[in-house]
DNA sequence: CCGCTCTTTTGAACATGTTCAAGTCAGATG
DNA sequence: CATCTGACTTGAACATGTTCAAAAGAGCGG
């Protein structure tokens, strides 16, 4: 992989195979954009690369690999459209939703792609899956946002369920995810709403757990999500 | 579609179409058990039911629709299978598990294979969307089961909760559908130990809406989820 | 029985993701 | 420089879902 020279000078980046590497993901991802994934073809971007099908392959095991780059793309997107709100914000729930409606900013261009994206990340063998090993990187950073999200607001919270709360918050995401893949509404309104409605809602469930009624259940739910984590 | 001839007699399961289509499907159907839904070729299901591969396209779109047609004949194998269960099960916590763990023995045989059933199901465009048109009488009819589950038993809950819950119950049951596709355990051990967990909690979270400060914030996910409805 | 129309059936052709044996090239080694 | 080695590149071949124009069959009116 890493080309190393005599000559003393560590080039992974700059060298030859690299910079095809890039050219073919590049090419790719703008013709994802221009004509969606289905009707982008691999001898489409190898042509428009100017390279073979072949020397595509041999980067890229397969059509979904590059579209896993894509999903990569998109997470840093989101990584860096988050900061200024996490800097900025301190109340929770505004942070909650700032997070969440920035993903659908982000993610906006893409819709109409996203149904395929989603249907290659649902098949549990896919890489591309959210629950995969491969993408535990883009998970863990993803749970990452939510840690940060919760450690900067005033949120109250037993550290047990603290604890839990940021890959709670991914998952809800990942249901946000799954409603706006449905989203049919003009500028995706609905989604905006769900997000509206359903971060003050998560907020109010979390006082809640203050309850001593309340405080068993809440373990309960936290160990069975403990449970079933891999 | 339909035969009428003008001799009388109307007769669309006999005719000779009918009994081509369902050669095909049948026939699929057995590849799909015996080899997975990959492996199977559409050349070859044509070829084992003696048929043109052009003929099995004349009666079904893709290969897609055999496996929706797969997928409802699991449907109706559910539904049988619980009628003992709702018919002598009388508390609401064997009810429900039992409903759910039928779920799993009537789709065991086809694990290996729910892998691309699910991830033809996540594509929001594919009639086999748990959301979309085309498999609302199967989702209506799952609903249906959960309602009887609820209603022949000795659960006792609020008016506006009780009429939502089915569709919630269903939800929980998508919910065990993605993590049985994803679990490798053996016998799937792990799904099963998600039910025998997750049955009782859900009951009791049912009970704590009873407590008043709790009551709102029940309502306010009702309604929620009643607006993200399409 | 003949022709007409509609359904059914065929199989070759097509599109596209993927593989692979063989070729090319750049740098290292002697 | 000649050779070697491993990375890189090629394009034809393959597998398989899908399409389609044409053929075959079936019932019907004359």
């Amino acid at each position: 992989m890493e080309v190393i020279t005599l000559t003393g000078v560590t080039d992974s980046a700059t060298a030859k195979g690299e910079q095809t590497r890039e050219l073919i993901l590049s090419t790719a991802l703008r013709l994802f954009r221009e004509q969606g994934y289905g009707k982008t073809t691999m001898r489409a971007i190898a042509n428009e690369a100017g390279v073979s099908v072949g020397n595509a392959y041999y980067y890229y095991g397969s059509k979904d690999h590059l579209m896993q780059a894509y999903y990569d793309l998109l997470q840093d997107q989101h990584r860096e459209a988050v900061e200024p709100i996490l800097a900025t914000e301190k109340a929770f729930v505004p942070r909650l939703a700032g997070v969440l409606r920035t993903w659908l900013d982000v993610s906006a261009p893409y819709h109409e792609f996203a149904g395929t994206l989603f249907k290659t990340a649902a098949d549990p063998r896919s890489p591309l899956s959210p629950f995969s090993e491969e993408s535990r990187p883009a998970r863990d950073a993803s749970v990452e946002i939510f840690r940060r999200v919760i450690d900067g607001s005033d949120l109250k919270l037993a550290a047990d369920l603290k604890a839990e709360l940021p890959e709670l918050l991914w998952l809800l995401q990942m249901g946000v995810v799954l409603f706006w893949v449905h989203d049919q509404s003009e500028d995706v309104r609905r989604s905006r709403a769900l997000i509206d409605r359903a971060v003050p809602l998560v907020d109010r469930l979390l006082r809640l757990t203050r309850i001593p009624g309340v405080r068993g259940v809440t373990n309960d739910i936290v160990g069975l999500i403990n449970s079933i984590k891999p």
